[in-house]
Order: C-alpha cells, then structure tokens, then sequence
DNA sequence: GTAGCGCGCGCC
DNA sequence: AAAGGGCGCGCGCTAC
C-alpha cells in the first residue's frame, strides 16, 4: 500500500481542518455549521444573503464546504464571484463510497444506509440529453426529493433568530425561490457527512479513498467553473472553416451548395436519381443495386470498394456530419459572448472520466479547434498526458519493466527499444489491445509478446477481465468500483450452467461474460487514468489561483470570463488526459511551469517513489489548433 | 406527434 | 486495416 502525504494543494483532508456544514432550515432559509458544533450554526441567513456569508468564512477559515451538490450551491456562488477552494460533494462521494470494494466490509454491518434524499451518482442516473433535461430532471429531483417536511429531524436545527443579511433590494425571485424549493436540513447533511467519513475510515484504504473524494470534489468544482468561464470561441474563425468547407450559409432547409454538389455526382454514379443520402436503409439499398457489396454504410467499409461513387459519398458524409455536429445552428445554439459553455458532468460515467450535457464538447472535432482562440492580451496552456492509460497501468501493477520502458516522451517508441516489438505501431497496436481485450486480428497476435515483457502489468488487467467474467466488481487504485453487471447478464450465465443448457446457451454465456470482461478489463485502466487525471487538474487550480493573486494591475480583463476568472489564469477546458488554461499572457510560462508540476505532483500522489513518468506534450499558443 | 432505437461518427 | 474500452449527439426510421 502506498502512503500518500495528505496534500493541500488537491484538497485532500488534514486534522484540524475546518469543514463547514451548507443546509436548510425552516422558511428556506439557509445555515452554515461546523459539524462538531452542530447546536450552534455559524450562519443563519436568507438566500440572498448566501453568498456573501460563504465570502467571510471561505477569507477567514478557508474551510471544506460540505453540500448535497456542487452542482446546486456553486453556480450561485460564482455568480455571485466568491469562488471556494475545497468542498465535499455528498452526491459524488456517495456514489463511490456505496459501491467501491473498499467499503464493503464497512457497509456489510448495516450501519450505513444512504438516506434515500441523497441523489444517485451522474453516472446512475442516465445522462440527460440536453442541457434542458437535465435542468428539468433536477428541477424535478429537488422538488419531490427534497422537501423539509421529509425530514423528521430537520426542526433539531436551532433557529437562531434574525437571519445574518437582508435581502438586497431587487432580489431575485427566482433565485430565492429555487433555493426554498426544499434542501436537505443542515442536520440531514451533517449526519450524512458523517456517515460518509465513517465509510472512508472504516475501508481497507482510507488514504486513498479521501484522496479519490478530495479530487472528485475538486472536480465538481472545475466542471461548474469551467461553465462560468467558458471556452474562448471566435466565430468568426468558425464560420470561416464552414465557408471553406461547405460553402456559404444555405437558407433554412437547404442544404450547403457544396454538400448538394456532391450528393448529385453520387446519384449519378449509383444511377439512383432520388436517393436520399442520409437514410441508411435507402442508401444501403441503393449501393447494393449499383453492385457495391457492402452490409453497412460506414466509412470503413465504404473505403474497401473501390468504386466511383465511393470517393464523393465519403466527401458528403464528412460535410454531413460538420454541418450537424457543429455547423451553423451550433455555433447559434452554444457560442454566445466568445465563450462556449457546455455543462461538464464530472462522474458522469462509470469509469469516473467525465461527459457533458449539450453541445458535445468532449467530440469538439480538429478541425474546428482553431476556432479557440485567447482573448487579446491572454494565451491558451494547452496539455495533454502522452500515453497516459499505460503509464498508469505500470504504476498500477508496481511493473518495472514497464515503467522503465515507457521513460522518456514516446512510450510507443520505448517498446520498439526495448525489442519487444518491432515498429512504432505494432507498439501501439499492442498496447491498446492489452488494455482493450483484443483477441483478434494484428492487435491479438501482438499482446502475447507484450505479456512475455510485462507480465506484472499484463496479469493485472487479465485479473480485472476474469473477475468481470464471474460477475464480480473491479476497483481502480484510489477505489472506485465497477457496477455489477444486469440482472439479464446474470440469468444469461445462470442458464448456462443448469443441466439442460445447449450449445447456444453456452455460447452465449461465454460471449456475454467476455464482453464484460473487456469492459472490467478497462475500467480499472480507465478509472484509474481518470483519478491520475483528477489530481493533476485540482492540483492545477490550486496553483493557478496562487499565481492569480500575483497578477499585476495592467492585465488586461477577460470580461466574458467574469468577475471571478477575468483576471486570473484558469482552466477552460478538459478532455480526459488533457486541458486548456486561458492564461494572461505574462503569466504563461509561470502557469505551464504548474501545469508540469501539477503532473508530477498527481504521479507521486498516486504512485509515491514507484519511478513511472508522466510527460506531457505541452504548447504555449493563441489557437487551439497549434497545439499538438 | 413523440419516444425509443440503431446507425454512424466525432473525441479520448 | 480493423478491432478491443468509454462516451454524446444528430439523423432516419419504426412503433405507439
């Protein structure tokens, strides 16, 4: 077991640090208290007053906010610019302490039933399609979930008389309506916190579960930070790469010039004068009248046949896609004031790497990011980690060799070196292949060879797909757990050990527990990733806010970025192993001097002394698109 | 008319 | 060149 220093810099908790309790009392409003001292709240306030009592205490304590959600408490908070540094957010944690491995024994005393007011984890819940949605489930959430009347013990709050700030004048509503909605009493959030600490100190690694709740807090931090700040977007970038690429902007219900050109010389080339290009099953069908063999439509199997209506047809399914994914309407729809919001949804899948609600931003494609542009006067730090899932694998599995192979800037290259493969490809080929369950093809031919090199590592993720195959959970380091698969998987391997199964009971057995293997197999590379990942972005903030209180006067102010992140360098974007900091530009060799830093710190905390690297590929630009 | 699903494809 | 993991989203289509 690795010992991890408890590290102020990501957040993770110290003795004696101060955590403040944010819940509801009776006629909506709001009390702040410290746990220890639950008789005698720090704050009785009214809504309007929230933020302002939040600024005073975040100056004079810097304590560990404890909220249901970040997500619900933090937006108000940014609005109103009085960002916080540390919080625990009872709804991510929640869902990883009641489903990780390492709690089960804790959990198996029966001491620790979640209350049912505490809402599932993102990843649980099914992400909502749309911004709207999810506006609205969590509207709907709140309103029937959280009803003070719902909680017996919510009148033990002490009602410590006149609120502590009056409402300003012109108050908004809205605002103070949707925080009466009904919140978790401040008792119901203490004993849920408690509930949660006794998990982390009752499991088999408790160092590394307040390491994973810190980071995933931070995170939930970021995500509604990034929101506000917004990624820097030119749309008169954007509109010129459409322009280029499509043509000029068609009428409502037209199409591109350019797309229409193209869709005319495929129907001449199938000889189908009125196939509809964009369904399917008419172009599927048209295909196979023209004599091209093909049993789907996608782009691999297209570019198999060599035909002359091929090569168009490819052309327009590309533009097709840029005018849908992220043409005109989008740039409409989400580009507003330079910026790009999407909702990042931290925890949002089961692996712990994040998803977004709306917009798309985690499939942001090449060639629109050089519509991302810094502000005049500012610059983007651009990160990623290179090869990042193996890395993390051999610290996983403590595999020297691996390790020692993957020293330096190209792990891929490192394989090739070490002799254990003999080009850069088949390098990466293997690698994916090891942490993806491949079994056929180039890819399952290589990975043998890379077991005979890596056997510690390589045994690590067979391990995880073999217990996935039995049904089981699998963990990550810091100790997220797997789910478990469906009842349907369950009565599919039931079935096939019962004296009369047949053969295709069997079959089907055996393929739907490896698909499920493959899927264990991931996760806990994948999840692991993610924490390694966590950590050198809470880190980064940390640093980043520190470099902030030092920038000088005559900085210019990003003013779409607000009044908490317009003068200070921070993160606007994050892609699983990699971010973007919109940075004054004097301060971007301090900040890419941190964003270094924060990797290495994220490496020794995951990883103490065990010597696996984690470099970075990392470019100082005023576009996106110069990066990488 | 809407809901749900499969396809295809963008990203890691 | 294709196939293993994780996603979100827009589209056409079918079922209701």
């Amino acid at each position: 077991m690795v010992r991890r220093p408890a590290d102020t810099v990501v957040g993770a908790p110290e003795n004696g640090d101060m955590q403040v309790v944010v819940g509801a009392v009776e006629q909506g409003r709001i009390a702040l208290i410290d746990p220890d001292r639950a008789d005698e709240p720090l704050a009785v306030v009214e809504p309007a007053a929230f933020a302002e009592a939040v600024r005073e205490l975040e100056a004079r304590e810097h304590p560990r906010w404890v909220w249901t959600e970040t997500r619900r408490w933090y937006p108000r908070l940014l609005e109103a610019g009085v960002p916080v540094e540390r919080c625990h957010d009872l709804r991510l944690s929640g869902a990883i302490l009641d489903r990780s491995t390492s709690t089960e024994a804790a959990r198996a005393t029966g001491r620790h039933q979640r209350p049912s007011w505490l809402p599932p984890g993102p990843a649980d819940t099914g992400v909502a399609s749309t911004a709207a949605d999810a506006a609205v489930s969590a509207a709907s959430l709140h309103s029937t979930l959280f009803d003070l009347d719902d909680f017996a013990d919510a009148e033990s709050v002490v009602d410590i008389g006149e609120p502590g700030g009056s409402t300003p004048p012109g108050g908004d509503q809205a605002t103070d309506a949707s925080f009466r909605a009904g919140d978790a009493p401040a008792t119901a959030v203490a004993a849920e916190l408690a509930r949660q600490l006794a998990l982390v100190a009752g499991s088999a690694d408790p160092s590394a579960l307040r390491l994973l709740l810190a980071a995933e807090s931070a995170g939930a931090l970021i995500g509604a930070e990034m929101h506000v700040a917004g990624l820097p977007w030119d749309r008169a970038v954007h509109e010129a790469v459409l322009e280029q690429e499509l043509g000029p902007r068609p009428s409502p219900g037209w199409k591109p010039a350019r797309m229409e050109a193209l869709a005319l010389q495929v129907r001449e080339e199938l000889g189908a004068a009125s196939v509809n290009l964009d369904s399917q099953v008419d172009l599927l069908r048209a295909l196979r009248g023209a004599g091209i063999q093909v049993d789907s439509t996608a782009r691999w199997e297209l570019r198999e046949h060599d035909y002359p209506a091929i090569e168009p047809l490819i052309a327009y399914k590309r533009l097709a896609r840029l005018l849908s994914a992220n043409g005109w309407s989008w740039l409409d729809e989400w580009v507003a004031d330079g910026r790009f919001r999407p909702e990042y949804v931290p925890g949002g899948t089961a692996t712990g790497r994040w998803a977004t609600s709306g917009g798309g931003a985690l499939q942001l494609p090449k060639n629109v990011r050089s519509a991302v542009v810094a502000d005049p006067g500012w610059t983007l730090v651009v990160a990623d980690a290179a090869q990042l899932e193996p890395r993390v694998l051999a610290g996983m599995a403590r595999d020297h060799a691996m390790a020692e192979a993957s020293r330096g800037r190209d792990f891929y290259r490192g394989l090739v070196d070490a002799g254990v493969v003999g080009t850069r490809d088949e390098a990466k080929v293997a690698i994916l292949g090891a942490m993806y369950g491949a079994t056929t093809g180039e890819s399952g031919r290589l990975v043998p060879r890379l077991a005979r090199a890596f056997p510690l590592a390589m045994s690590l993720v067979d391990r995880a797909a073999r217990d996935g195959e039995r049904g089981m959970a699998v963990t990550t380091l810091l100790g997220r757990s797997s789910p478990l698969p469906s009842a349907g998987w369950r009565a599919v391997q039931a079935r096939a050990s019962e004296p009369d199964a047949t053969a295709v009971d069997e079959r089907r057995a055996r393929s739907s527990a490896r698909d499920w293997g493959r899927f264990t197999r991931n996760f806990v590379v994948q999840g692991s990733a993610a924490e390694w990942s966590l950590c050198w972005m809470a880190a980064l903030r940390g640093r980043l806010a520190a470099i902030g209180g030092r920038v000088a006067p005559q900085t210019p102010i990003a003013e779409a970025s607000g009044p908490v992140f317009g003068r200070s360098p921070h993160l606007v974007y994050f892609l699983h192993d990699e971010i973007i900091v919109h940075a004054p530009r004097e301060t971007a060799d301090e900040v890419a001097a941190a964003v270094e830093a924060s990797a290495q710190g994220a490496g020794r905390l995951l990883f103490g002394d065990f010597p696996v690297e984690f470099p970075l590929d990392l470019a100082v630009v005023d576009s996106y698109a110069s990066a990488g």
